[in-house]
DNA sequence: AGTCTATAGATTGTTGACAATATGATCCCT
DNA sequence: AGGGATCATATTGTCAACAATCTATAGACT
C-alpha cells in the first residue's frame, strides 16, 4: 500500500535529476551558455530526454531558455536570494502552523530524534557546511511534508528548496550559527509536539527571517558575494 | 528596452499554452486517461513538441504522469482546493505589502481605475461568473506583478492561479459575492496606495480568507460537488 | 466459477536524421 | 577606420521511425 517508489526511472527523470544536482552543486555555472550536445556527452543522454528535462528545470525557474539560443542557469542576484527568504517566512511559517495541527505523533518523535542526530552532527564536523546544510534540509522536509498540505510541500520541495540549496553551495553560507539554529529547531519542534500551531508558526517565521538577516549584513559586510 | 514580447514562438510554446487553457477551461477532464496521439491530432502538433510541454505542465502540477501508461489532468479534491487558499493567503498577502511598498504612482493609478471598469462589469454582466473572474484574475495579477518579488509573481502566476481559474471554471464559483469581494478589492487598492503595507497585507489575507469560507460553506451546503 | 498467467495490441519512451534560426565573422560601404 | 549588412556555421527546434513497457483480453488451471 506505500507508494511503490519509483517503480520505473525513465531516461527523463534520469537527465532531470542529473541536472537538478549539478545546478545546485554548482558544477553548471549561472549565467554561462549551456550547449545541448555537451549535457548529452556529459550525461551520456540522448537530446530528446534531455530536452524533456530542461523544459521541466525551465519551468521550475531553475533554468532561463531563449529560443534557438540555448539555456543557462539561472543567475539569482543578492536583492532576489533575499525576496526568496521573504517567500519561505510566509510559506514555511504556515507548513509549521499546519504540521502542528496535523503531525502524528510518531512524525514528531521522529523529528525531535532527528535534531539529537543534528546536535551531534553539528559537535562532530565542527563547522563543516555540508552537513549543517543537510540537518537543516532534514528538518524543514519533514515539517513540509508533516503539513499534509500537497501543494505547498510541493511548492517548497519541489521549487524553493533547490533555489536556497543551490545558493547554500555556492556562498557555503550555512547559516554560521548552527546552535542557535539548532537551539530554533528544537523550539518549533517543541511548539508542534504541543500541538500550537501559532506558536510554531511565529517561531517559524522568526527563525528564517534570522536567516535572511544573516546573509543580509553578510552581503553588507562584503563577506558574501553574488 | 522595453522587454520585446516573446520574439520566436516554438511549438512547443504553442503546445504548453493550448494544454494549459484546456485544462483550465475544462475541455480535459481530470481523472481521464489522454493518449499523447489524441493530443496531437487534436492540436495539430507533434510528438516531440507535445511531450516537452507535458513535462512542463506535469513539474507545474497541473498533470500526473505515471511513466509508460499516460498522463491525466490532475484531480483535487476539496480539501485541496480549500489547502490552495491557504497558500494563497500567506503568498498574496506578502505580495500586497511589498506591492504596497514598490509599485508605482502610475501602477497604483491604473490599479484603482481598473476596479471602476470592473464595477461596472459587474453591473452590465449581472452576475456573469465570466467576468468576475477576470476582473478579479486582474486584480490579483497586477499586485501579483507589483510585488517587484520575481520568484514570488512567478509562483503565483505561474502556479496557483491557474489551478484556482481551473476550479473557478469547473465550479463556476466566482465568489458569488462580486460586490462584497468588489469592496475588499477597493480597501486593499487604497492601503497599497497609502503605502500601508501591513494593512494592505491584512486586507488581502482577510480578503481570501472569506473566499475560502465562501467555498467551504458552499461545499457544506452541497452546492458545491468536486 | 473464479483466479492467475500468458500473449497480443496499443501506447509511451527513445533515437537519429532533417529543418529553421541565432550567432559570429567577413566584407562592403560611408 | 568605424558601422552596418551579408553569409557561413553551429546550435536549437522538429519530425518520423524504432524499441520498450503497460494494459486488456483470452485461455488454462485450481
Amino acid at each position: 500500500m506505500s507508494e511503490a517508489a519509483i517503480q520505473t526511472y525513465t531516461r527523463a527523470d534520469e537527465a532531470f535529476d542529473c541536472l537538478q544536482t549539478a545546478i545546485v552543486k554548482g558544477d553548471l555555472v549561472p549565467g554561462e551558455k549551456i550547449g545541448e550536445v555537451e549535457l548529452c556527452s556529459r550525461f551520456n543522454l540522448t537530446r530528446g530526454p534531455l530536452r524533456e528535462a530542461l523544459g521541466r528545470l525551465e519551468s521550475r525557474g531553475l533554468l532561463v531558455r531563449r529560443p534557438h539560443a540555448g539555456v543557462k542557469v539561472v543567475s539569482v542576484s543578492a536583492e532576489e536570494l533575499l525576496e526568496l527568504y521573504r517567500i519561505r517566512e510566509t510559506m514555511e511559517g504556515l507548513a509549521a502552523r499546519q504540521a502542528a495541527e496535523r503531525m502524528t505523533d510518531d512524525e514528531i518523535a521522529d523529528l525531535q530524534a532527528t535534531l539529537d542526530s543534528h546536535e551531534k552532527m553539528i559537535e562532530q564536523a565542527q563547522g563543516q557546511a555540508y552537513y549543517q546544510a543537510e540537518g537543516d534540509y532534514d528538518f524543514h522536509h519533514r515539517i513540509a511534508t508533516g503539513s499534509r498540505n500537497t501543494k505547498l510541500a510541493q511548492m517548497l520541495l519541489g521549487d524553493l528548496y533547490y533555489m536556497v540549496r543551490m545558493y547554500r553551495y555556492r556562498l557555503s553560507t550555512s547559516s554560521g550559527r548552527p546552535h542557535m539554529a539548532l537551539e530554533e529547531h528544537r523550539r518549533i519542534a517543541e511548539a508542534i509536539a504541543q500541538r500550537d500551531g501559532e506558536l510554531a508558526e511565529f517561531l517559524m517565521k522568526r527563525h528564517i527571517n534570522a536567516a535572511r538577516k544573516n546573509i543580509e549584513t553578510k552581503i553588507h559586510n562584503g563577506t558574501l558575494s553574488i
